[in-house]
DNA sequence: CTGTAATCTTTATGA
DNA sequence: TCATAAAGATTACAG
């Protein structure tokens, strides 16, 4: 299942029944019990994890413990987790809260305080998650750029609009429209390159004059956006980020 | 508990079930139901939600069509959420994946895409969370700033391999090396253009000569059946498998 | 997503 | 130099 390579991981001195599955089941996982102030598992400069089983969590939000606790979390560590243990059917039940507002809770944790949550389903899972995140952490590190794989059994055709569809502001119907008129990605890369913006008097991009100038749903924002990707010749920025395009 | 305030929020035709309860327990809930493309739910400009059903997140991850919803959710949203409903103690079992495949999956959704994981015991409890967000969004704090870390979009040099990436035999690696050599996707494209393959004397492949000589993992194939797909020289096929080439 | 099988590239070797 | 084999990478596919 897992290479041979070592991961290496903190963990805080009570999480005892993590360590006994750790030693049982993950004996490439190596794990340093300490006492630990702000999380219950580090596994890395960036990324540490607060591990809270169903009922605590309910607990932690009524006395306010559980707020702190991420809040420091996630001003210590880039990246914070929490894991969710032990959703089923009767956790939130007499705990004398009422369920809108622990999914209140859960809602902000997750969308607004940006915690990166993860449920599992009880101890062993949340092994294994931690397992899986060190191993992305610690191993497979900043290898894998996003790979979209396509089925092989494409038809050129289907192939070609995939490839058209990686470009921005596009999903299948611009793109399938874009080959349908130009046959091949080349020809409308070409087509994307010999486009113009026009603009107003006032330098307002206005609109544009070129081979794309009569498709539905292309327009300036498209060609613009896209011809500094396809060509990098608007700017010059190197790691730009596209949004500030 | 709820405002006599009225929310409204756009729902996919498909989610009957939602409908109804929110029309039995949620009157102050206006909903419009359409037919929506990216995403499930639509609570504001900036906040869109998918929801998965537990086994029907593990059926998407395996046909691939899980990352690329996500993908487009996150591309149009700034705030995209997935509520994971119904994640009791068999719903991973049977469903020919081994559960470390689904938790990386869930890993790398939650702390590595950033997208905001709620997970929900059931289809009632996601019309809670939906209720508490569109609650959030459109009255508690409308149109405050969100707190949330910046979501992290492609860099111009990823989405560009990513567009390299649609080529035939082409990975990730691949991809990046030839991105980190011609620095834009057209010049890649003609770099493989002006890439020629070189015969023995008998006439079988030996080589290629051009442009992309040098370049590891790069060989006559590759030349190839992506000078087919690209420019469509070598054959005149229309529908072709591209197992075929 | 993960692990394995299939495919492709490159290096080594001998004719 | 060419052809083939083995070794090493990378990609495709099944679960």
């Amino acid at each position: 299942m897992s290479q041979n390579n070592l991961l290496k991981i903190f963990i805080d001195n009570r999480e005892r029944k993590l360590m006994s599955i750790f030693n049982e089941k993950y004996p490439h996982i190596q794990y340093e019990a300490k006492q630990l102030d702000i999380a219950d598992i580090i596994v890395s400069e960036e990324v540490a994890i607060e591990r809270k089983e169903g009922f605590d969590f309910v607990a932690s939000i009524i006395d306010n413990r559980l707020f702190e606790q991420l809040m420091r979390l996630k001003d210590t560590y880039p990246t914070p987790i929490l894991i969710l243990e032990g959703l089923n059917d009767n956790v939130f039940e007499n705990t004398g809260m009422k369920i809108s507002s622990i999914y209140g809770a859960l809602s902000k944790i997750s969308y607004k305080m940006g915690i990166a949550v993860i449920p599992t389903r009880n101890i062993e899972d949340t092994a294994i998650v931690i397992e899986r995140i060190a191993y992305r952490e610690q191993i497979r590190d900043g290898a894998t750029i996003l790979s979209r794989k396509a089925p092989k059994t494409m038809t050129v055709d289907e192939r070609r609009t995939y490839i058209v569809e990686g470009l921005v502001d596009i999903g299948p119907k611009k793109a399938q429209s874009l080959i349908e008129k130009y046959k091949t990605p080349y020809k409308v890369l070409k087509a994307i390159k010999h486009t113009e913006i026009t603009f107003t008097r006032t330098g307002n991009p206005k609109g544009i004059r070129g081979p794309l100038e009569k498709l539905k749903g292309i327009s300036w924002k498209f060609v613009e956006k896209n011809k500094e990707l396809l060509f990098g010749n608007i700017e010059k920025t190197k790691q730009k980020r596209l949004d500030d395009i």
